[in-house]
DNA sequence: CCGCATCCACGTAGATACTG
DNA sequence: CAGTATCTACGTGGATGCGG
């Protein structure tokens, strides 16, 4: 059987890895791993990242369901962000991704 | 201890993702890990990759020494790819990833 | 058969400034 | 505090044609 263009963008392993590929997808779940975090809080542990970009990947990564967005109204506003149970399901694959990359890529440095 | 952007980016994850997150590198995996495939016939398996975009693919799969290239001089040419030890330790992973789609996501079709 | 050269389209990410 | 609005830069992938 041959497999149409479509077909294979909608594979299972390609919708997973275009969640995980974001270039700040590791280090937010590294950080949500720990337990849920404020913006502010969540932006100041990432060195580098605009708050505009950081924005557009949680916001990806909350409409894949991986992450979850808590507004607590009032002023100053309070959002927080804390990995689901879907997201959550990820973050073994990481690590066995991690132990691959220690095994065969000297030059990586073991941070997530 | 803060970690640096450089760092970051050499952090095992990313580097793992890195590698994989190419758009037909997970189709290649699929092929490949059913043994080692001529270049022509693997373009072949792949619908509506173009040469050009199939060897920049398989040579940078190749740098990173997931994928061997092996060639036999004559006329025709022959070139045969196959998966490396360091690569087949990412099947196992990517299957991971389809076994998590397939538990998370629905609309996934199970390819690879 | 296998691959390179050229040119092109698009998505993602970053810099910066502004706001309820 | 937690965003939004623009504008810009760059990498990846794609179309097509040529060559050993």
């Amino acid at each position: 059987m041959r497999h149409t263009y479509r077909e294979i963008d909608a594979c299972g392993v390609k919708v997973a890895l275009k969640l995980l590929a974001g270039k700040w997808t590791p280090i937010i779940f590294y950080h949500l791993g720990a337990g849920p975090l404020r913006f502010t809080e969540l932006w100041h542990e990432i060195p580098r990242v605009s708050k505009k970009v950081l924005v557009v990947q949680l916001r990806q990564l909350e409409e894949a369901g991986l992450v979850a967005r808590s507004v607590h109204n009032g002023f100053p506003p309070e959002v927080s962000y804390q990995l689901t149970p879907k997201g959550a399901g990820l973050v073994p694959i990481m690590q066995s991704l991690d132990q691959w990359a220690m095994t065969h890529i000297t030059e990586a440095v073991h941070i997530a």
